[in-house]
DNA sequence: CATGCAAACTTGTATATACAAGAAAACTGT
DNA sequence: ACAGTTTTCTTGTATATACAAGTTTGCATG
């Protein structure tokens, strides 16, 4: 065998091919028979380098479909707003949801001001608590603008995290971030049953979509 | 076969284990043939678990010695402060840094005021491009307080990166983010290589360790 | 023509097998 | 007692095979 295991070459020649623009975003790639003929190897060989390549989000494969370039969206994961439920099922967790409150709300000034509304207009609120095992992991607060996601009160957050379903009607363009360590206010410490007062990661999303300001978020991680 | 792969139920056995405390940080877990026979599967079954589990970073296997559970240091990956180079190398990507300016200078007022250090004294201060693949990724400048990295300039950062060695000499106890989009400085420009105006994202990063401030960082990558 | 079925592809799961390579324990001869 | 070797355990790589399951294509029958 080569200094480098065959399931590493083939890992290479794929991420070459994409790198160099040969192969583009959302194109098709070999099938794992085409591969393995190719680099004569075993279909479980090369089955594994796309498995890999799959799991570290180059590739993405479906079933009687094929093996397809990934869509790089933000290759730069600095940018990336992950989806805390996803990020429990990698870590093979269970998920869920509790919806604390999902109300129309009269904007007081600083919603407002961040939201880019008038004072006093409706907004909707949302407060999810995110549970992986049972145990509170994150609170999250967010104010979303009503014509931008109307129908963002029928949603079941249960089944759709409001970051998914925000995706959906209206893509992102843009997010800023602040993350800063706080003391958690009295409302944060019931709804993520805290009793001792410890200090809790505070990070303030804003995202924009091509048509305004979507959202201001607010999610609150004990220590 | 049930409804859930043989694999799946094999990862679920052991992520139960660690998360109710049975199997504890560092322990060593079954062997691939122990819990072949356990769970009455092919080894390659009870691999392809094990593979997956040390993939996502909830073990750690080394040959000749065993399979083990990870030190979780930062469960809570919001915390996670990732590192470039790793991340490169996850993307099989060929990483590699250049060294701009290693140098000691004295303290503007804001540096200053940033590290917690008087004015005018000695600080620190690396320039370092990442490259994947031989393309500029991402600039890092960052100032140091000497007092906590006496040895900061004698490091050859090509071969290890100012946060591995800071995490080294001074574990980070705290770090706090905001992430903005910026139009490059001239000078980010030419570290970059980008001759088009294109607006980048910035990071401000300053980390903490139990003794005090360590670093004060700006990282910029292309759009 | 249209509906339905079958065939031909794809990826997904699972097994049995073989050998390579790293590490530690046990055994050996001096 | 010590040094070196062998054995035995571990994980790592690779193959051949089998069947399951999802998707598309095309053919055949009504």
């Amino acid at each position: 065998m080569a200094n480098e295991p065959k399931f590493a070459l083939i890992k290479q020649h794929i991420t070459e091919q994409i790198r160099t623009g040969v192969w583009k975003e959302d194109q098709r790639v070999p099938s794992e028979n085409e591969l393995a003929e190719q680099f004569s190897v075993s279909r479980m060989t090369a089955r594994r380098a796309l498995s890999e390549l799959t799991d570290s989000g180059v590739l993405t494969r479906s079933q009687g479909l094929g093996t397809f370039v990934a869509s790089l969206k933000s290759q730069s994961s600095m940018l990336e707003i992950k989806n805390i439920a996803d990020e429990v099922k990698e870590r093979n967790g269970e998920y869920s949801a509790e919806v604390i409150a999902l109300e129309e709300i009269a904007a007081m000034a600083p919603i407002a001001i961040a939201l880019g509304v008038d004072i006093d207009s409706k907004v909707y609120r949302s407060v999810i608590v995110h549970h992986e095992n049972g145990q509170s992991l994150q609170a999250e607060e967010r104010f979303v603008s009503p014509h931008l996601a109307p129908e963002y009160l029928q949603q079941d957050f249960t089944t759709i995290t409001p970051h998914e379903y925000l995706s959906g009607v209206a893509p992102l363009t843009e997010a800023r971030h602040t993350i800063e360590a706080v003391m958690p206010s009295q409302d944060v410490c019931q709804w993520l049953n805290l009793y001792n007062e410890e200090p809790c990661l505070q990070m303030i999303r804003r995202t924009w979509s091509s048509s305004g300001i979507v959202s201001f978020t607010r999610l609150i991680s004990p220590g």
